[in-house]
Parts: structure tokens; sequence; C-alpha cells
DNA sequence: CGCGACGTTGATTTGCCTCAACGATTGTGG
DNA sequence: CCACAATCGTTGAGGCAAATCAACGTCGCG
């Protein structure tokens, strides 16, 4: 398969467009291979791109005064992934995210989208649909951290991502419920035990 | 000042529209006039329109299991509210909103939402921004949430909205943070003795 | 004025964190 | 391919922050 074929056929699927549009959207795309525990984006660096996941996994974290890791997201395939506050507006990473399972993403700058936007309406479209399901989905989860037992969020959480557990240490997903590693450890017992 | 007239003033300040363009926007707004306690969206209704808050103060909620509340959301002037899970796929509300403060709020359908982005694409440009913002906020509360200590929680929201202490009740605020009200009590004190 | 809603304070319980030690698993160089 | 080291996961003991339960002060509205 043709590399630049694929950025069409896997990012914008559900979308037809004229053959000039699909050359004006790959040449703004550039595909990167990575390897586990290469970093995407560190923090402190401007934030001038946002990055579509091929394959592998990936996770975006923050790190807190006093030195603890929280893990924001994890991306997948079909996944998007950014610091986005800080994409948005262009200024400096609070986030950084490395690569935790081999991943091929694409690339392409905030300055490119903007074109896109404007050149091909559709493609503004297709990112508003998905900006709301990932606010969606943020809403959900702020719901769930709210309402939820440290043992109800694990298990809703392997049931959102259900094939990642193999991709993901223990200590990541601990990281994005919010507990240690021991608290998640006791969990999965107790769960393993019923 | 007309109403209609302030819709686009509110709304769309930045935007320059043609009188025509003025003309569809105007059609798809309706004003309401809310007072205290007033429900303006309740769980399980299906989600057909979202709100722009022009006056006053209203809470998103959600009610778990136990019966226990759980603040979602806050809005003031010049936010968007809604169940957004359930109006992005026209589906049924798990959310509750009501008015805290007597309001003044303008209605728009998602379909005629639709045809605006259609119509007029500055207005869907308008919009995926607003998303982009929104979706930012709610990933800064997600850092927030899991970096925080409570009482690091509690500043940061009086910091963030320096004028609604007026309008909300301690224990909006209490079920906004994930924390009982005697807990946020306690906190109160303690900071007041500093 | 009186009642209900709201906020505060105290005593006790509970879930999670911290610190510490020890298995298990993974990865790497000889 | 094995041996060993590093990383990761588990278990235990003790402490702390917040929840729970209960009682009481205070404020605002009808």
């Amino acid at each position: 398969m043709n590399i630049q074929e694929s950025i069409i056929s896997d990012i914008f699927k559900d979308i037809s467009f004229s053959q000039e549009e699909i050359v004006k959207i790959e040449n703004k795309f550039e595909k990167l291979v990575l390897k586990k525990k290469d970093v995407l984006l560190k923090t402190g660096n401007t934030v001038r791109h946002q990055y579509y996941i091929s394959s592998g996994c990936l996770r975006t974290y923050f790190v807190d005064n006093s030195g603890k890791e929280h893990t924001v997201q994890f991306a997948i395939k079909d996944w998007w992934i950014s610091d986005y506050t800080a994409f948005f507006t262009t200024s400096k990473a609070v986030m950084t995210i490395d690569c935790i399972q081999d991943a091929s993403v694409y690339k392409v700058s905030k300055m490119d989208m903007e074109s896109l936007y404007i050149e091909i309406p559709q493609v503004e479209t297709f990112f508003r649909k998905k900006m709301e399901f990932a606010f969606a989905s943020f809403q959900k989860r702020i719901i769930g951290n709210l309402s939820q037992s440290t043992k109800d969020k694990y298990t809703s959480f392997i049931n959102t991502y259900p094939n990642i557990e193999q991709s993901v240490k223990n200590y990541h997903i601990a990281s994005y419920l919010g507990v240690t590693t021991e608290t998640l450890s006791r969990i999965r017992k107790e769960i393993s035990q019923k």
C-alpha cells in the first residue's frame, strides 16, 4: 500500500474528496515511525503539531511538582494526540507524549490544518465532529471520576480500552486512574478472587 | 436593546455577517427567561438543543446510583451549556441542568446548528474553536483532579470562577470538586485562618 | 416570627498513600 | 541461549485525609 493513499483511507475514511483535494491533504501530512520509549512531545516545547495514530500506542502524561506522573490520555489506532491546550494556542507543552508500543503516526501542523479548513470545508466539519466526540468522552471521564469508586473506575477503564491491556503497564493505568500502583494491585487481586 | 440584535452582538461578537446571514441566524435562536430553580434539561429527555447564557448562572449535574449529585459544569455569561454527550448524538440526557441564579439564555437546536454550519462556514469555524477551548479546559480539569490536593482544587476553582461565589452554594462547589460539604467547610476554615 | 435550608463542628470509620520488602517478569550482554 | 540485572508487580504494616454519622448554629424567606 502506498503511504500517501493510506492517509486518506485511514484518517478520512468516510469522506470522498476530489483528486485535487487529495493532493492538497497528502502534502500536509508526514509519516513518522516510532519505537517504544521514543518521545514525541516534551514539556516546554512549543506545540505546533498534532498526530494521528495509525498503529501502536502512545500516552500523554503530566508531571506534577512532586515529580509524580499523571496519565491524561492513551492513544491507539484512529485516535489523535497532542497537548491540545498548547496546540490550540501554539504555546508551550505542559505535557509529555511518549510511545509505549512501536507506532506509526501521521504528523500535521496547526498552520496546515488551518489552511485545509479554509480550502476544504469538509475537513473542518470532520475535525469539528472529532472534537465534539473527544469533548464528550472527557466529560464522561469527569463524571466517572466524580461518581465512581476506584474499583469501578478500573473496570470501566478495562471496558473502554478492551485491547489496551497488553500494551500498557499497570503503573500507567494506575496513573491514569489517579491511584498508586499498590492500590491498583490490590484492586486487581480483589477482582480476580471473585 | 432589541432582543435579536443581541444574539449577534452577544454570541458572535467577533464575526461580521451580511444582513442576509444575520437574518438566518436570528431566526434559529429563541430567547428564554429562567427563574432560580427552573429546570432547563432533565435526565432521560432527548437532547435536541444547546443554550447560550446571556446572564445569570446555571449548573449541569449528574445523579449517581446512590443519589448523590455531581456538578459537571457551571455556566455564566458567554458560556454554552447542554448535556453534550447526548446533544451530539441526539440521545437521552444523563444529566440535569437547572438555574441557580435568574438567567436569560438563547436556545438553538442541533438541526438548526447544522444548517447554519452548511450555510455559513464562519459559524462552523466559530463553534469548532469554542469546542477546542472547552476541550482544553476539560483537559486542564482532569489534570487538576489527578494532581492537586483538595485544598488546591478549591483555590483553583475560586480563581477560575472569581465572580461565581455569590451565585453558587458551597454544596454546589463541593459536588463540583468531588468532596463532601463537611470537608469543604473545614478547608474554607483552614484557609481563612491564615 | 418560625421553619427549612445551609453551613459548621466533633467523633469515628474507611479507603488510599507511604514506606518497606520481596516475588515475578522482562530484557540484555556474554 | 542462558544468567543476571533491571523493571515491574505484589504483599504487609502503619498513618493520614476525607467520608460518614450526628448534632447544633445561622441565615433567609414565606
